[in-house]
DNA sequence: TTTAGCACTCACTAAGTTAGAATGCTAACA
DNA sequence: TGTTAGCATTCTAACTTAGTGAGTGCTAAA
C-alpha cells in the first residue's frame, strides 16, 4: 500500500510531531500557542500557524471547526506512525513482567494465548487481541473417533498447538463398532502431520488409493471430515472494557462499534492477515482508522505483530493491541513486538 | 420471596394496568389524560389523578418529577407480571417458527441451546439466553486420555448431552505408553454414567479399594482428573445488540451495564438458579430490576424458564430473555415457555 | 522569513424566556 | 360520598441571548 506522503521539510515534521504527540496525550485538539510552548524552537505561534496551515492543506491535520486547534487526521496518524515515531525501549522491569506473565501456564496455545490476550490489555490499557496458530501452521498430532450411539460418533483431533478440536456427528445409518478401531488406526496414519486446512483433500487422495473394505470406511471417515468447519480465524479479545475510559468512546454511537467489532472480529483479522503479509515478512503493521476499510473501525487503530516459532520464519498468527486512533503508539508498538517474539517462543515448546 | 402487595381494589389495578401496559409501549411517563383514552370506563382524568396518586402512594408507581406523567415501580412490574398480566397466546406460526428454527441442527446440547439462544432473541427483540444443561444433570458417556508427548495427555471426557469436555495436562515424569490403555478402560468403567460434578468424588472412591500396580493409573488419573474445572455455569448469551435499540439504553452509563453482564454472567446465573429454586418447580420466573439484587441489572428484566427431559421434573437448566424493565412480558412469557418446552423435547434425543 | 497585532470565528456556558404537559387542590355537582 | 370541572402551579424541554475565550487568518512591519 505504501501511502504517497506530501513532502514534508524538517520544521514541518518537527510541528506535525509536536501536534500528534500533543493530541495523543491531551485528546484535545491542539492550538499553535501550545505547540510553540512544547517545541523548543524559538518560534511564536504565528509561524507556527502559517506551518500548521500548510500540514492542513497537504491533509496531515484538520481542524474540529474554524477556530479551534488543529486534530491529525489518518494520514497525519500514518506518517507520524511510520517516519516520526521512536520506538520507546521497554524497561527491564516491563520486560519481565510480560516474560513472567507468559511463562505462568501453558498447555496449550490457546491458554498462552488467552493469557497474552489479557497481558496485552493490562500493559497498554487498551484492549487486547491474539489470533491462534492459524489451521495452515496447526498439523494434527492425533485423531479419535468416538462412538456415541448407534449413530453418532464424536471426532477429537489434537493440533501440534496442544488444541483440541471437536466436532459431533449423526448419521442416518448405523455405524457398525467394529469399524471405528481400524478406521481411528487408518485415519491417525493418512493424516498425521497433516495441516487443519488440508484434511479433505488429503482424504480424498487416499479414498482413491484404496479398493478393499476400508474404503467403505474412509468414505465414512471423509463424511465426517470434510464436515468439519476449520475452527477459522479465531481470535481472542480481551479488555475491550478498556476502552470505555477513553474519551472518545463516551458516545452511544462509539460504543456500540465496539461491540460490533467484539461480536464479529473476522473482517478486523481478515484486515490484519491481509495487511500483515502485505508489509515485510515478521514486521509489525499498524491500521489506522479507515485504513482497514472495515465497518466500525473508523476510529480504531490496531498495533499488530506476527509470531513465528523460534529458528522459523514464517508467521503463523499476530497479537495486538486495538485502541482509538489517539494511541501511544511508541509505548504500544514496544509492547506488541516484545510480546509477540516471547508467544513465539512459548509456542515452540508445541511444536514436534 | 413472595412479594407482599398491597392491596387493590378492582379499579386500581385497572388504572395500573393500564400505566404499565402505555408505558412499555411508548417509553413515555404516562399522564392521567392517556390512562382516560384508553379505559374505557367512562372517567375523567382528574377521577384517575387521584387514584394514581394512590397508586403512587402505595409504592407502585413513580413520578421522574413532580408534573410528568407516571412510571411503574419495580414494585409496579412485578405486581403487574404476578397478577394482572395475561399471557399472550402464540399463534400457530409463531410456534412452528420455534419448533422450524429448533429441529434444525441438533448435534450436541451445546448447538441446540447456542441456537435456541439466538431464536428467543429474534423472537423477542431482546437478548436470548441459554444455560447448558448442568454438571450434576450431564453424566459421562465417555472418556478418553489422548497421550501427545512423553509428559502430556489429552483428557477428552463426552457428556450425555453429546457435549465435549476436554483439557490438557503436563506432567513432571514421563507418563508410561503402556499405562494409557488399561487406564483408559479402568476409567470409562468407573465413571461411565457418573455425573460430571462427581468426578473427583467416585475416583477417590476407588482409589481405596485398589491395591496392585492399577493404583499407580489410578493416582495418575486422579491427578489428571481432579484438576478438570467442571466447565461451569455456562451461559449463552446472544443478541445483546438488540437492547442497543431501546430508548433506554442511549446513554453511556447503561450501555456499560450491559457489558458487564456479558463479560461476567455468573451472578445472573446464579440469581437466576436460586429464583428458580425458590419458585415452584418447573415454573417461569421474572427477575425485575433490582430484584436480583446484582451489579449491572438495576435497569434489566429477566424472564426465565426452565427445561427438563421429557417424562422427567427436574430442572436441568433454564433459557430466557433479558431486556429492559420495561418489556412486553406478554409475549416474551409465552415465547420463554414454549421455547423451554420444545428445547426440554429437543434435548431428550441425548438422553441415554 | 518571521512576527506582532488585530479582527474575526466559533463553541461553550449561563441566564432568561416560553410553551406544553401534567399535576394537586378546591369547589361544585350527581 | 364519589366524581369532575376548573385553575393555579410545577417542572421540563426547547429556544434565545449575550458574554467569554481559545484559536485562527491576514496584514504590515521588523
Amino acid at each position: 500500500m505504501a501511502t504517497n506522503f506530501p513532502k514534508l521539510n524538517e520544521r514541518e515534521e518537527e510541528i506535525l510531531e509536536a501536534v500528534v504527540h500533543l493530541y495523543i496525550t491531551t485528546a484535545e485538539p491542539v492550538g499553535s500557542r501550545t505547540v510553540a510552548k512544547r517545541l523548543n524552537l524559538h518560534l511564536s505561534p504565528a509561524t507556527i500557524r502559517n506551518v500548521m496551515a500548510d500540514l492542513e492543506e497537504m491533509g496531515y491535520l484538520t481542524q474540529v471547526h474554524t477556530s479551534s486547534g488543529r486534530v491529525p487526521t489518518d494520514l497525519g496518524y500514518k506518517y507520524y506512525v511510520s517516519k516520526l515515531m521512536k520506538v520507546q525501549e521497554l524497561t527491564i522491569a516491563e520486560r519481565q513482567k510480560i516474560e513472567q506473565e507468559l511463562t505462568k501456564k501453558l498447555d496449550s496455545a490457546e491458554q498462552i494465548l488467552k493469557h497474552t490476550s489479557q497481558l496485552l490489555a493490562l500493559a497498554s490499557h487498551q484492549a487486547g487481541l491474539a489470533e491462534l496458530p492459524n489451521e495452515k501452521n496447526a498439523v494434527i498430532r492425533r485423531i479419535d473417533l468416538i462412538p456415541l450411539g448407534e449413530k453418532q460418533v464424536a471426532v477429537v483431533i489434537v493440533d501440534s498447538f496442544a488444541g483440541v478440536h471437536s466436532s459431533l456427528f449423526t448419521f442416518e445409518e448405523t455405524v457398525p463398532s467394529q469399524i471405528i478401531e481400524p478406521l481411528n488406526k487408518f485415519l491417525n496414519e493418512a493424516l498425521f502431520d497433516v495441516s487443519l486446512d488440508r484434511i479433505s483433500v488429503v482424504l480424498k487422495e487416499n479414498l482413491r488409493k484404496l479398493f478393499d473394505e476400508r474404503r467403505k470406511f474412509l468414505e465414512i471417515a471423509f463424511r465426517i471430515l470434510s464436515k468439519i468447519e476449520p475452527s477459522s480465524s479465531h481470535m481472542i479479545l480481551e479488555g475491550a472494557n478498556n476502552l470505555f475510559d477513553q474519551p472518545e468512546f463516551q458516545e452511544p454511537g462509539k460504543i456500540k462499534s465496539i461491540f460490533g467489532i467484539i461480536e464479529d472480529p473476522t473482517p478486523l483479522v481478515k484486515a490484519l492477515r491481509e495487511s500483515l503479509a502485505r508489509g515485510e515478512k515478521q514486521r509489525q503493521t499498524v491500521l489506522i482508522g479507515s485504513d482497514a476499510n472495515i465497518k466500525n473501525t473508523e476510529e480504531f487503530s490496531v498495533v499488530a505483530s506476527p509470531y513465528m516459532l523460534e529458528n522459523q520464519d514464517t508467521p503463523i498468527g499476530f497479537v495486538g493491541v486495538l485502541g482509538p486512533k489517539r494511541m501511544p503508539y511508541e509505548k504500544i508498538s514496544a509492547i506488541v513486538d516484545y510480546t509477540a517474539s516471547m508467544v513465539g517462543k512459548m509456542l515452540s515448546r508445541f511444536w514436534r
